[in-house]
DNA sequence: ATGCCGAACTTCGTTCGA
């Protein structure tokens, strides 16, 4: 069974990279992010037609997450966070695919640091450490899939360049904690745990020639509970999706359970 | 210190992203 978390950044403007995506790869669930659509204008019979099941939770203009299943539809568990911090934000998804729990995750980027953004992503993080401390006590095959908008580490294979990036929340101490007080509820890194050293970016920017120059970072994270890590076989970053015509910023990031 | 690039609405500039 194949997991894909995929940033998308648009699913209008993205479309046809989307069902590309989908036919070439065939992942079981795709968890989406950055819709960036409203509920009325997804573009369900696309997705339908691809032979995907979907259920999605949008917003016009920016954020939204969507969960497509193949062959079947997503069985919803819950939209929005308890206790979200600003619930117009359409940020979180869970569903039930073949007897697997799934999020679809879209964590506030947080810049500029200091500020109400920052805050903002410190207080969604904190909601989501207490969502994730009730699946994790559930033991259910639970896998917390999405763009995290967090670096975890310095390290090279973790980011292009840690100097370019102390500034950004994405690699502030406060964000780095409130995201080890997730992990280390007991949920395995699954990217880093298949790959312990080596390469990992799913991110690379439009501006500055990132993409050309390789200049990327790890933010896309798939958290896997115990009955789910103990069926993880594979897991890769999709890059070559990166340098196609109108890309997203984004990489699709993938895991294989048996 | 700032903009770079790209998408979408607030629509020929502004806001947001990371």
């Amino acid at each position: 069974m194949k997991i894909a978390t995929f940033n998308i950044n648009g699913i209008k403007a993205r479309l046809p990279r989307l069902i590309e995506w989908l036919e070439e790869t065939q992942p079981d669930v795709a968890c989406l992010q950055e819709l960036k659509t409203s509920d009325e204008t997804f573009p369900e019979a696309d997705i339908r037609a691809a032979g995907y099941g979907a259920i999605w939770h949008g917003q016009k203009g920016f954020n939204g997450v969507a969960i497509l299943a193949r062959g079947t539809d997503p069985v919803e568990r819950r939209r929005g966070l308890p206790d979200d911090p600003d619930p117009a934000h359409s940020r979180y998804l869970e569903a039930d695919v073949n007897g697997i729990t799934i999020a679809s995750i879209y964590l506030p980027n947080g810049n500029p640091v200091p500020g109400p953004k920052f805050d903002y992503k410190l207080a969604w993080m904190e909601q989501l450490r207490l969502h994730a401390a009730g699946l994790f006590a559930s033991e259910r095959p639970v896998v917390l899939a999405g763009d995290y908008n967090v670096i975890p580490t310095d390290h090279k294979d973790d980011v292009f360049s840690p100097t370019a990036m102390a500034a950004d929340a994405l690699t502030k101490p406060e964000s780095r904690a409130a995201f080890r007080r997730i992990v280390h509820q007991g949920w395995t890194d699954a990217l880093r745990a298949r790959h312990p050293a080596g390469q990992l970016y799913t991110f690379w920017d439009y501006q500055a020639g990132a993409w050309p120059r390789d200049a990327g970072f790890r933010i896309d994270h798939l958290l896997l509970s115990p009955l789910a890590a103990d069926r993880l076989v594979d897991a890769g970053v999709d890059k070559d999706y990166r340098g196609r015509e109108k890309a997203s910023d984004h990489a699709p990031t993938w895991i294989t359970l048996k």
